[in-house]
Parts: C-alpha cells; sequence; structure tokens
RNA sequence: CGGGGUGUAGUGUAACGGCUAACAUGUCUGUUUUGGGAACAGAUGACUCCGGGUUCGAAUCCCGGCACCCCGACCA
C-alpha cells in the first residue's frame, strides 16, 4: 500500500476531549474517528486491525464446531416481550417505526436465535449445535466511555451453543475457555480467567477474560500461583488475603473484560418454547449458553497495553501492515533515484512474498515526521532505505518497540520477514 | 441516573465587559530542505455550541437547553 494514496490522516495533537490512551492514540494515529459519545467510525487502517481480530476468531470458532450466521440488529419489541427483557434490559435501544410499531436494536441475541431454533430444530439429532455470528451491537449505556472501551455501539462475536444435557454443555464450555484463550494469545493479550457472577441467566458463575491494565474499569482478586482468580464482585478476598488452594498472597488487579462466557441452561428456551424430542421421544427444552468477545474492545484493550509515548505497538498477528517501509530522500539527485529505485523495487519484493507493507512514498515530508508517524502507527518492523544505508549496501530494519535498529543486507530482510 | 468540569478556525491554546476575535499547528501556492515532527514568503480557515436575558456595548456576566469529558452508580 502506497501510503501516500492511503487514507491516513496523523494527527500531531489529540483531542482535548479525549482522555484515554487507546482514544487518543487510535485518533492521532488515523484509526478511528469520533462520531459522538461511544459512537466511532473505524477508517481503513483501524478496519484492517478490526478485521484481523474478526478473523482470529473466526478461526478459533470455526476450529470448536461454530457455524457463522448473521442476525438482524433491528428486532420486533415481541421477541423481548417472551423473556421480559424489553422492561428489564435498561441499555435496550426502543424506539418506533413509522407505523409506531416498537423495535429495539439488538444488545445481544439470545431471544432472536433462540427463536430460529425452535422454529427449526425438534430432535437430538439436531443437537449439539454452536451458531455465531459477528456483528454490531447497541447499548444505551448511560456512560459511554474511555474511547472503544465502552461504546454504545461496537463490534462483537456472540457465539450460542444448544445441547441436549448439561453434561454436554459444560464439556463444550472447556473447549470454549481453551478457544478464548488461544483468541486472546494471538491478539497479544494475556488474559486472566476470572470467575464472575453468573448474572440474571445463571446461579452458576460465569468466566470472564480479562487483561490487566491499570486503565481497566474492573477489579480481579487472583493468586499468582494461577489457581484462583475472582471478579471481586463475587467476593471478599482482597489483596494479601490468602489463596484458598495453596494460600499464597492474593493480588488485586485492574482489568478489561474483553470477553465472558456464561451457562444458560434452559431459561431462554423454557421461556421462547425451544424444545426437542430426545431417544425416548420424551419432550424437552433445549439446552444454552453463551459466549461473547468484544472485538472492538480487544482493539481498544490492545492499544492501552501495548504502547509507548509515541504510540501504539501492535502485536504482529493483528498489527495493520507488518512492515513499514521508509525511503528517505538524498541530497544529491542520482543517489536519491538509488534510493527510491531500491526501494520501490524492495516494496515489490515485499508484495511478491505477501508480507504485508505500507510504504510511505511521501516526498514532501522529512524524515523525522515519517519516524514519527511510523511509531505512532505501530506497524511491527520499520524497514528505512536511505543514502546512508545504501553506502553500506544494506537496510536498516528496527522492530517497533525496540530502541535499536539493526543493518541488514537487502536481502536478509525477506529471510527475517518470513518467521 | 447523581456529582464535577469544559464548550472559541480541522487540531491545540489566547483574548480586562470595549478596536477588524489573536497565536501555534494543519491545509493550499511557491522557493529551499530531508536520519527524529525543517526554513522563509504568501494564502486559507470561527454565525466564539444553541436560545433567551443584563448592558450604550457580551466570547467574556446571568438564566435555560444541548454536546463532550471525568468520578460514582449501572454493566446480557
Amino acid at each position: 500500500m502506497l501510503q501516500s494514496k492511503y487514507f491516513i490522516k496523523t494527527k500531531k495533537e489529540a483531542s482535548s476531549d479525549e482522555v484515554s490512551v487507546n482514544a487518543q492514540f487510535l485518533t492521532r494515529g488515523g484509526f478511528i474517528d469520533k462520531e459522538m459519545a461511544g459512537v466511532y467510525s473505524f477508517l481503513p487502517l483501524g478496519l484492517r486491525v478490526l478485521r484481523k481480530i474478526e478473523n482470529i476468531i473466526r478461526e478459533e470458532i470455526n476450529a470448536i464446531g461454530g457455524q457463522e450466521l448473521l442476525m438482524p440488529a433491528l428486532q420486533p419489541r415481541e421477541l423481548w416481550e417472551e423473556t421480559q427483557r424489553w422492561e428489564e434490559m435498561d441499555v435496550l435501544y426502543r424506539f418506533q417505526d413509522q407505523q409506531k410499531k416498537w423495535l429495539a436494536l439488538g444488545p445481544t441475541h439470545e431471544e432472536v436465535l433462540t427463536d430460529i431454533i425452535r422454529k427449526n430444530i425438534n430432535s437430538y439429532k439436531d443437537l449439539p449445535l454452536y451458531l455465531f455470528q459477528i456483528q454490531t451491537k447497541f447499548r444505551d449505556e448511560l456512560r459511554a466511555k474511555a474511547g472503544l472501551l465502552r461504546g454504545r455501539e461496537f463490534l462483537m462475536k456472540d457465539l450460542y451453543s444448544f445441547h441436549e444435557s448439561e453434561e454436554d454443555r459444560k464439556n463444550y464450555y472447556q473447549k470454549a475457555i481453551k478457544a478464548y484463550k488461544k483468541i486472546f494469545k494471538r491478539c497479544g493479550l494475556d488474559v486472566l480467567v476470572a470467575e464472575a457472577s453468573g448474572g440474571a441467566f445463571s446461579k452458576e458463575f460465569s468466566h470472564e477474560f480479562q487483561v490487566q491494565t491499570p486503565s481497566g474499569e474492573d477489579l480481579v482478586v487472583f493468586c499468582p500461583n494461577g489457581d484462583f482468580s475472582k471478579n471481586k464482585e463475587i467476593t471478599d478476598l482482597r489483596e494479601g488475603a490468602k489463596c484458598p488452594n495453596c494460600l499464597a498472597h492474593l493480588i488485586d488487579v485492574k482489568t478489561i473484560e474483553v470477553g465472558n462466557i456464561f451457562t444458560l441452561g434452559t431459561k431462554f428456551s423454557e421461556a421462547m418454547g425451544a424444545n426437542f424430542l430426545d431417544k425416548n421421544g420424551q419432550k424437552k427444552p433445549i439446552v444454552m449458553g453463551c459466549y461473547g468477545i468484544g472485538i472492538s474492545r480487544i482493539m481498544g484493550a490492545v492499544a492501552e497495553v501495548n504502547h509507548d509515548e509515541r504510540g501504539i505497538i501492535w502485536p504482529e498477528e493483528i498489527a495493520p501492515f507488518k512492515t513499514h517501509l521508509i525511503s528517505i530522500t538524498a541530497k544529491d539527485k542520482k543517489t536519491d533515484q538509488k534510493v527510491k529505485n531500491t526501494t520501490k523495487k524492495t516494496y515489490k519484493e515485499l508484495l511478491d512474498l505477501d508480507i504485508e507493507v505500507l510504504y510511505d512514498d511521501r516526498t514532501e515530508i522529512s524524515a523525522g515526521a515519517k519516524f514519527a508517524d511510523s511509531d505512532l502507527l505501530g506497524i511491527p518492523f520499520r524497514i528505512v532505505i536511505s543514502e546512508k544505508t545504501l553506502a553500506k549496501n544494506s537496510v536498516e530494519i528496527r522492530k517497533r518497540g525496540e530502541e535499536k535498529a539493526k543493518l541488514v543486507k537487502i536481502k536478509e530482510i525477506f529471510r527475517k520477514l518470513k518467521i
């Protein structure tokens, strides 16, 4: 991608009404654009990141049997009344259409999917079944805040599982935990898997996937040995208390919740009449589970956790590009032509090797400005080609986040980047 | 929803109740420059959030609204 043609407008200064780190860097880097409180556009650069996160999730959920579908955001009031949530859910966007019919904008999709299931599933032979979607959710938060961390409109992956028995559901729950761990690892996030309240759904605990960071809004108490981890809302234990399992001292940390998995049991299937016939011809409610991941929130969380004073440091798998190729103009025209030619050639070779590259081909921008932009964008590898490097028949490669750059032979970089 | 704060060119800031609302940055045109946000010259860009009021006179004071941010509550 040629940077001169690409829609990236970086900003030197952050807007004063955004305080959170993720909003500041994502806005300054031209990843997102704020439309109103808790509502953002994803600009081309930011969308690349979002899509990468999406694809990681898609791959891992497919790997545990998930089948992707897409449900409507626009939903009828009647469906929500079946589960009492039309009145109960405070964050539900409700509005009337031209014919004065009440509609909702989906904050979650248990109702819609349970409706689909009751219309289509009747037999134990169709179970288990795992359906998921990646879709924009709408929640009327009284206080949207912290950039992408708590929006009123945000991208989420929601997976729902349907089972014959509670036992089968529990097995799948464990599978989901494993898949989730993989997903977050690939996104470059270390997560704590914390027990939390089952909410309105269940007396059983749910599990939250929590990223540690001082800017988090949740509080998790955990054991450094890894055998205790709970959201503070369900425990009285605090920092310094002894771990009930190993007696080590517990630690309090602030966290951002990036995923949460719930036991639904038969709450929705009973309320909405989603039943199946078992082997003995007995009619039973379908046993359900649900599993969410905040995709846009992951993007924000990564920025919160992974940055320095100059900008974001994207983990490789979700970076908008793998390499940032920069050429620096030389004084002498002939030399400059040589620098440009070498850079162009390198650019083509990277493209041929399917290595995603953003080529800063802008000519009227100073070297310093290019470097500053590069640090702000946070692309994992920066390759600089200039008069200096060519004199040594080399190019410079630097990993974002590391201070020192290395001079390597041009051919070397392809080998290095292939890893 | 309770509490607090802030609204002035795209962005960041300034302006005693009183001249044509200033400076920086960005953007555009030229010249020059290119290893850490270069220099000069010129240009562009604001119904000072909206509505009312006080006043000879309001960006500035008062009232109402709206928007945004922060703390708390809330968070399938």
